[in-house]
DNA sequence: GTGAAAGCGCTAACAC
DNA sequence: GTGTTAGCGCTTTCAC
C-alpha cells in the first residue's frame, strides 16, 4: 500500500533493521559482503526512507520553509530563484509557502513550519507583528529575514535600506533640475519597504523645499494597476509633475504605461524612478531608472545564513545594503 | 527542547493522551468539564500537535506539493497564485517546490514528495520522462499537470493547447496581410508548450505559402534575454519580416525592446504577437497582442482536481482550453 | 560486524 | 467517558 519499509529490505537481505539503519548513516560500519546485499534489495524494491519517521526520531526534516507574501510578484520570484541556487549548492531543500499578502496566513505559515518541524524559516513578508512574534518564539528554530527587517531587531536578516534608497532617488531627479516631483509609493504602514521609502523622498525634498503638496504624495497598494491609476490622475493635472519617484519597479511600469498611454513623452516630459531592480522591468523602453537590489545575493545569504543558524552558530547582526541607483533611459534633465 | 507534547497536555488536565487525541479528532466525545481542562492545558502550554508524528500513523500529511521549473517566470508565479487561492478556500496547504528548469531536480522532487508522504502532487513542468515516470509509479499519491501534458496521457491534466494558439496566431498575422514572417520560439524539445506552438505556426504559415527560411525561426530558451537577442538579429537582416510570432510573452517583451532599440516602430513597421497573456506584460506599451491562456483557472482547477483525487474519485480526461485572442496594440496591418 | 529492543509523538482499537 | 496499549517506520544505545 504504503511502499516497502526498512523491515521489507532487512528481510530481503537477510539483515536486521538495524543492519540497514547502519548502513545508511554509515556504509562503513557494515561489511562488505552485507552491504551489496543491502543496496541489492533496497534497489531491488525501490525502498526510499520515510522522512516522517525519520523526522520523529530526529525532530527535523531537512527541510527549510521559506514564506512568500506573493509568487506573481517577481520580486519574490527573483528572491526565491536567488535562494533556490544556494540551496543547491548547499545541499539544503528549500520548500516555499505563499501566504497571499495576508498577516493571518503569514502565522499560520509560521505555525506550519513549527508544527512540520522545518529545521528553519526565512521570512520575506513585510509583517511582523506580536502573533508573529509568538509564533517565531514557539518555532524553536532559526528564522532569517530577507528583504524585511524585525522593528525590534531580534531576528537576523538581510535587506536594503529603503530610507537611503529613497533619499538617493530623490535626490537624482533634483540634481537633473526637477522641482515638481510627485510620489507613488506602497503601502506606508508596510515599515520596511513602502514606509522608508516615503520618510527618504520626504527627508530630501523637503531639504530642497520642494516637497509636494499631498494629493502629490500617493499612497497606493503593491499592485500593478494602482500605479498606472495613480499616474493618470497625476498627468491630468493642469500642471502636471514633471517627475515621479515610484515605490516599485512594478508600480514604475505602470506609471510609462499611463504616460504613454496620454502621450507624455518620457524621460522628455516626465522623468520616472523605480526601485527594485527587476530583471524583467529591463525589457521595458524607455529602460527604467531604478534604486537596483541585489535580489539574488540577498536570497543567497538568507540562505547562508539559515545554514549557519542551523550548524548552531551564532546570529549576526542585520546586514544593510545600500541600493544602487542605475540610471538609465526613463530620466532626464528636467525641461523648464 | 523540542516543545510540549500530548502527553504533557494530558499530565497537566490530568487525563491520558487518549483523552487529548480523542478531543483533537472529536471534541464531542469528551465530557464537557474535561474538555475545558484539555483546552486549557493546550493553550497553557502552546502546545501543538507534532505533524511528522501524525503522519507516520496516518501516512499522510495535508500538504500538497506543487513542482515548479522557474518561480521567477511570471507564468508560473501566476500559475502558482491561482492555486494557492483555490487552495485556501478549499482548505489544503500547499508547499512548492522549484526545480530550476532542471529534469534532474524534477525528479528528486518528485521522490521528495514520496518520502516526506506529500498527499498529492501538481506537476508544472515540461519534462515528463521515463524518470519521471517511475518516480511517478513510486509516489502511490495523486499525481496532476497544470499547463504541462503526459504524452502518454496516463495522468489527468488541464492545459491550453499550444498547436491551435500557434495556429490562431498565425492565421492573425496572416489575415492582416503580413507574409514576411518570423518565429522566435522556445526550445523545440519542449513537446508541452515550444514544441506545438512550432507545429502550429508552421502547418499555418505553409498552407498560406509563407514558411518562412531557416534562418528566420529561431528557436531560443525560455529566459527573457533571448528574445531580445533573436529580435535584434532579424531587424538587422537587409529586408527585415514585417511580423514575428513569439513563444511566449516574455520573448515578446524582448522583441519589443529591440524593436525600440532600432528604432523600428511597432505595430507599424513591426507587428508581434505573444504567447500567455500575462498580467505584468499588460504594463508594455504598445500593448501585447498575445494568445491568452486562462492561468489563474487552470492553478484553480488543478487543485481542485488533486482534491477530487484525494478523496477517491476517478481520474478524468485531460482538459484541453483554446487560448483566446487578445488582440491589442502590437499588430496592425502590413505595410506593404 | 550484527541484532534486539526501546522510543520519537501520536492515533485507534479495545477494555473498563 | 475515559484509560491502556500496540503500533506507524525509523534510529540508536547496548549486548553479543
Amino acid at each position: 500500500m504504503s511502499g516497502p519499509t526498512i523491515r521489507d529490505v532487512a528481510a530481503r537481505a537477510g539483515v536486521s533493521v538495524a543492519t540497514v539503519s547502519r548502513f545508511l548513516s554509515d556504509p562503513d560500519k557494515v561489511a562488505r559482503a552485507t552491504r551489496e546485499k543491502v543496496e541489492a534489495a533496497m534497489s531491488e524494491l525501490g525502498w526510499r526512507p520515510n522522512m516522517t519517521a525519520r523526522s520523529l526520531v530526529h525532530g527535523r526534516t531537512g527541510l527549510y520553509g521559506v514564506i512568500v507574501p506573493d509568487v506573481a510578484n517577481p520580486f519574490f520570484g527573483e528572491l526565491a530563484t536567488g535562494m533556490s541556487l544556494a540551496a543547491s549548492s548547499l545541499g539544503v531543500q528549500l520548500v516555499l509557502l505563499h501566504t497571499d499578502l495576508s498577516e493571518e496566513l503569514d502565522v499560520a505559515a509560521l505555525h506550519l513550519c513549527r508544527q512540520h518541524r522545518l529545521d528553519a524559516v526565512i521570512y520575506t513578508s513585510g509583517s511582523l507583528g506580536p502573533a508573529h512574534r509568538t509564533a517565531v518564539a514557539q518555532l524553536g528554530r532559526p528564522v532569517v529575514l530577507a528583504a524585511t527587517y524585525d522593528p525590534e531587531d531580534t531576528l537576523p536578516g538581510i535587506l536594503v535600506d529603503s530610507q537611503v534608497g529613497g533619499k538617493m532617488g530623490a535626490r537624482h531627479l533634483l540634481s537633473l533640475g526637477h522641482r515638481r516631483i510627485a510620489l507613488v509609493g506602497g503601502p506606508a504602514a508596510d515599515p520596511i519597504a513602502a514606509g522608508p521609502r516615503w520618510t527618504g523622498w520626504r527627508l530630501e525634498l523637503a531639504a530642497a523645499g520642494c516637497l509636494p503638496p499631498p494629493h502629490w504624495q500617493l499612497e497606493v497598494g503593491w499592485k500593478q494597476q494602482y500605479g498606472y491609476q495613480a499616474a493618470i490622475a497625476l498627468l491630468r493635472e493642469p500642471i502636471p509633475p514633471t517627475a515621479i519617484l515610484c515605490g516599485s519597479d512594478v508600480l514604475a511600469l505602470g506609471v510609462l504605461a499611463a504616460a504613454a498611454d496620454l502621450g507624455v513623452s518620457v524621460p522628455h516630459d516626465l522623468s520616472v524612478v523605480g526601485f527594485d531592480g527587476l530583471n524583467l522591468a529591463s525589457l521595458w523602453r524607455p529602460s527604467l531608472t531604478t534604486l537596483s537590489q541585489p535580489i539574488g545575493d540577498i536570497g543567497r545569504e538568507a540562505v547562508r545564513l539559515a545554514v549557519s543558524l542551523t550548524e548552531g552558530h551564532a546570529a549576526p547582526p542585520t546586514r544593510w545594503l545600500t541600493p544602487e541607483l542605475v540610471v538609465r533611459g526613463s530620466t532626464s534633465a528636467a525641461v523648464r
